[in-house]
RNA sequence: CGGGAUGUAGCACAGCCCGGUAGUGCGCUACGUUCGGGACGUAGAGGUCGCUGGUUCGAAUCCAGUCAUCCCGACCA
C-alpha cells in the first residue's frame, strides 16, 4: 500500500519518477543535480558494464583511466568542441578553504586560486588526445584502442534520474587509427556493440543512424546512434559513436609517420554510454506494479516466497527451496529464498515485482501435499503450477522466453507508434495524438531542421543507415529529398 | 537562467492567511491474533519545521536572502 505506483498512462514522468525511488534504484541527493545509485540500481548497472566490457573486449579493446580534471587551455584547442561544451562545465577555482574570519565556518581562500582553471570532464577527448600526442609517433603505434569507465559533469540546467544529471557514470572509448577508413570502420564497428547490446541484453530495438549536422557532436565529422522508442511515444538517444576524423590530431598536433616515411595526423573515433541506459531500461518494459527487468540484467533471477504459518512448515519447505536454489545457482542463476518471516507472502509478491525480479516460484503447504511449485512470470504476470521435480528444468527455457517477450513486445510497440507521414500537417497531428517515431522526407538544410524543431519540438534523430532510396519531397519546404528521415519528440 | 509551485518525523501531507507547548496517515518498536496477493488490534518511540539573517516579549507561521526539488520554458554529443 505504502509503495504503489502512479498509473504509467496518466502521468508517466510522476510514474516514472516514483518507480525509480521505490524500486530502489536511485534517488536525488541533497547536492545540485546529482543522484544516489542505490546498490539494487548499481547492481543493474554493474551487470551492464560487465556485458558490455566483455563486448568491448572481444573487439580487441583495453581499459585505461585518464584524469578527472582537464585544463581549461586543452578544451578550448578545438573550435566546435569548446563551443558544444562549454555552457555546462563545472570548473575549479580554487585548491585550499580556510576558517572564516568571523567564525562563521569555512570559506575559499583567496589566495589559493589556481594560475588555470581546471574543468571537471564534460567528456575527455582534449585530456585523452593530449596524452595521445605522446604516445604516437610512427604507424607502429597505431591503433590505440581504449575505453574509460569513468564519471563526467555537465552542468545541466533541468535534471532527471538516470535521463540526465549533473554528474553520470559512463564509459568513453577513444581510438586513434593510421587510415580514416580504419576509423571509419572502428566507428562503425562500435555502433554495432552497442546495438547488439541493447537488443541482447536491454531488450530493447533501437535503430542505427547518423545525426544530422546539427545534432552531432562537437568536434566530430559524423555522429552516429542508436534511438530508442520509449512507452510514452518519446524518442530516447542510448549510445554514440563518432567519427573524429583528424580533428583532434590536428587540435592537438598529434603526428604519425607512416609507413611510406609520410608525417600524417592520426584518425580518431570515440564512442560512448551512460548510466542513461538505466532509464532507457525502465521507461522501455516497466508497467504500474512496477520494473520489469530483461532476465540477462536482472541481478536477482528467481524469488522463492515460502507461504507458511508454523516454524515447522517454514522448515520443511526451506529444504525443498534450498534445493531449487542450490541445483539454479549451479547453473549460474542468482536465486534469493526470501524466508522473511517477518513480512506476508503478499507483501514479497507485490515487493519483488516492483523490483522486477523476473520468475517468482511460490510453495505452500498445498505444493508440498501435492509435490508442486507456482511459477509467476514478471513480465506477463501469468501463473502457472507445474510438478516440483520439473522446476529446475523450466527455468532456462522460461527466462530465456522472457527475455524474448519483452524484447518483442517493445519491438511491437514502436512498430505500433511509428508513422510515414507526406504532409506537414500530418506530421504535427501524428506528434500530437500519437506521438512516436514519424519517418519523413526532409530536404536536408539545418534551416528546415531548426524550424521544424521549433514550431513542433520534434528533432530528427537519425537518418537510418538502413533507410531505402525513396525520391520524395520535403515535408516542409517541398524541396528534392532522397530518403526519409526519422523525427520525434526526445528526452 | 526566466515563469509557477514546494521544502514540517523514514515516507506522504495538514498546520502558516490571523505569531503563543509540533499534528494526522503510512512506516518503525513491543505484545497478541493472523499468514495461498500489499493483515488487524492495543501500547509506544521518533521532529534543530531546508539553511542564514531580520522583525517581535515570543516565529513552522511575518520579512529578506540562500540552497534544493517538481512543473513549464530556455539549455541539453
Amino acid at each position: 500500500m505504502a509503495k504503489e505506483l502512479p498509473s504509467r498512462s496518466e502521468d508517466y514522468s510522476l510514474w516514472y519518477n516514483e518507480l525509480v525511488k521505490k524500486a530502489d534504484l536511485a534517488e536525488h541527493s541533497d547536492v545540485r543535480g546529482c543522484m544516489v545509485i542505490k546498490p539494487y540500481g548499481y547492481s543493474i548497472w554493474e551487470k551492464m558494464q560487465q556485458a558490455l566490457d566483455k563486448m568491448f573486449k572481444d573487439t580487441g579493446h583495453v581499459n585505461a583511466y585518464f584524469p578527472l580534471f582537464v585544463p581549461k587551455s586543452y578544451l578550448a584547442k578545438e573550435a566546435s568542441h569548446v563551443e558544444g561544451f562549454a555552457k555546462e562545465c563545472a570548473i575549479v577555482t580554487h585548491y585550499r578553504l580556510k576558517n572564516a574570519p568571523d567564525g562563521s565556518g569555512v570559506i575559499v581562500d583567496p589566495d589559493a586560486q589556481l594560475e588555470e582553471e581546471l574543468i571537471v570532464r564534460p567528456t575527455s577527448e582534449t585530456i585523452i588526445w593530449n596524452t595521445y600526442k605522446k604516445w604516437i609517433q610512427s604507424y607502429r603505434d597505431l591503433p590505440i584502442l581504449v575505453n574509460q569507465w569513468a564519471n563526467v559533469v555537465r552542468w545541466e540546467m533541468r535534471t532527471r534520474l538516470f535521463l540526465r544529471t549533473a554528474e553520470f557514470l559512463w564509459q568513453e572509448g577513444h581510438t586513434a587509427h593510421s587510415t580514416p577508413d580504419e576509423a571509419v570502420r572502428e566507428t562503425l564497428q562500435m555502433l554495432d556493440v552497442y546495438a547488439d547490446f541493447a537488443e541482447n541484453f536491454l531488450a530493447l530495438p533501437v535503430i542505427k543512424g547518423k545525426k544530422s549536422e546539427g545534432e552531432k557532436f562537437p568536434g566530430a565529422i559524423d555522429t552516429y546512434c542508436i534511438e530508442a522508442m520509449m512507452q510514452d511515444g518519446k524518442a530516447l538517444q542510448a549510445g554514440t559513436s563518432h567519427f573524429l576524423g583528424q580533428n583532434f590530431a590536428k587540435a592537438f598536433d598529434v603526428q604519425f609517420t607512416s609507413k611510406e616515411g609520410k608525417l600524417d595526423y592520426v584518425w580518431g573515433t570515440s564512442w560512448g554510454v551512460s548510466t542513461r541506459l538505466m532509464g532507457a531500461l525502465i521507461m522501455a518494459h516497466s508497467d504500474d506494479d512496477g520494473l520489469v527487468l530483461p532476465p540477462k540484467l536482472a541481478p536477482i533471477h528467481v524469488v522463492i516466497v515460502p507461504i507458511f504459518k508454523t516454524e515447522d512448515e517454514l522448515n520443511k519447505i526451506s529444504e525443498k527451496a534450498n534445493e531449487i536454489a542450490s541445483a539454479l545457482r549451479k547453473q549460474g542463476y542468482v536465486v534469493k529464498f526470501d524466508n522473511r518471516d517477518t513480512h506476508k507472502p503478499g507483501f514479497k509478491f507485490a515487493e519483488w515485482e516492483l523490483k522486477g525480479v523476473p520468475v517468482r516460484l511460490a510453495i505452500g503447504p498445498r505444493d508440498m501435499e501435492n509435490g508442486t511449485v507456482e511459477v509467476a512470470r514478471r513480465d506477463t504476470k501469468e501463473k502457472q503450477v507445474i510438478k516440483l521435480d520439473q522446476v529446475v528444468a523450466e527455468i532456462p527455457n522460461l527466462l530465456d522466453n522472457i527475455q524474448k517477450n519483452i524484447y518483442q513486445r517493445a519491438l511491437n510497440f514502436r512498430a505500433d507508434v511509428t508513422t510515414k507521414v507526406d504532409t506537414y500537417e500530418e506530421f504535427k497531428r501524428v506528434l500530437d495524438e500519437k506521438g512516436g517515431f514519424v519517418q519523413a522526407h526532409w530536404d536536408g538544410t539545418a534551416e528546415t531542421e531548426a524550424a521544424i524543431k521549433e514550431e513542433t519540438k520534434a528533432t530528427i534523430r537519425c537518418i537510418p543507415l538502413d533507410a531505402k532510396e525513396e525520391t520524395g519531397k520535403c515535408m516542409y519546404s517541398g524541396k528534392p529529398s532522397s530518403r526519409r528521415v526519422l523525427f520525434a519528440r526526445a528526452y
